[in-house]
DNA sequence: ATCAATGCAAATAATTTGCAAAAAG
DNA sequence: CTTTTTGCAAATTATTTGCATTGAT
């Protein structure tokens, strides 16, 4: 879905950079619009190039340096599929506690909620000592098509520069 | 625990091979009877260290293409804390579904299993269209020393040469 | 013998960084 | 004006790879 509003969580992020004395430069806003226009989850590379649509002069080295500052505001998430490059959630300033769901084969991805496991683990966690901050729950599984068919026709994801 | 006794997972290892027509040289005995001497999370760099003193011979190139093998053959899992090289856990030969839990300052890891979870991930992932392949769950959150002190003495893993 | 596996050193590729110039407040 | 931010190009660093040689079967 493009376009989907976060008018929210951009706001939020400009209040951020406001307490911590950063700047709103063009560049900052190009790669923050591009971020809030979408639910997909992205690469850095992925992101230079939206950026770049909306603002030419945005380099590699800003988004870079961007991405932590989504990543510590909590806009973002930072996310390891076993690639060699990182991708970067957008979706947890609506949903702070989603989870993955991602096939073997084509690699798509279902995000779901589930409160009883959002239990679970605070009561876990507590008994072991700790209280929870945050956490990431991964599921690698087989979809439907690969169930029935044996293999996926939409293989690894040919939507990035990688 | 250092010597903790693995030698199902270690002959489990070295049928793997065998099924490939892999064969068993003395640089991967090392490496295996490392891998497979330790309950700990451990890093390339930190193997090849413990596989040297095994056998001097081993080289940091042997480590990187052996690493792979004990991942397809399930005997060892890739995992990412979020650093930039990745870690890796020989816990999953005798519990195959644990999760962990981190400690936001000192990185200390506890691994915990539940039933539960694991009921409501196959429940979810199958309401999804999913059949449930592996998972992982990772929680991060404050351990005792934290929620007292506010700082806990031991911080990053300095064990490795990182 | 045959073919897989090794060490080495060079290559790769994502991310980071130093620096002088440009822009924000 | 002062301080942050930028783009650029060079640096960094974990991991991978080509190749000639060695070792397992």
């Amino acid at each position: 879905m493009v376009g989907h509003d976060k008018t929210g969580a951009r706001d939020k992020f400009l209040k951020f950079l406001a307490t911590k004395n950063l700047r709103i430069t063009s560049q900052r806003q190009a790669i923050v619009d591009s971020v809030f226009s979408t639910e997909e989850h992205f690469t850095a590379e992925q992101l230079l190039e939206w950026a770049r649509s909306r603002d030419k002069s945005v380099s590699r080295a800003t988004v870079y340096r961007t991405l932590p500052l989504l990543v510590e505001s909590k806009m973002v998430h930072e996310m390891d599929f076993g690639k060699d490059y990182k991708f970067y959630d957008p979706n947890y300033s609506d949903h702070p506690n989603h989870h993955h769901i991602i096939c073997q084969d084509c690699e798509k991805i279902v995000e779901f909620e589930s409160e009883k496991i959002d239990k679970i683990e605070n009561e876990i966690s507590h008994k072991l000592g700790f209280s929870v901050a945050s956490q990431k729950l991964q599921i690698t599984g087989n979809c439907e098509e690969l169930k029935k068919m044996g293999a996926c026709k939409n293989h690894p994801c040919s939507t990035h520069g990688h």
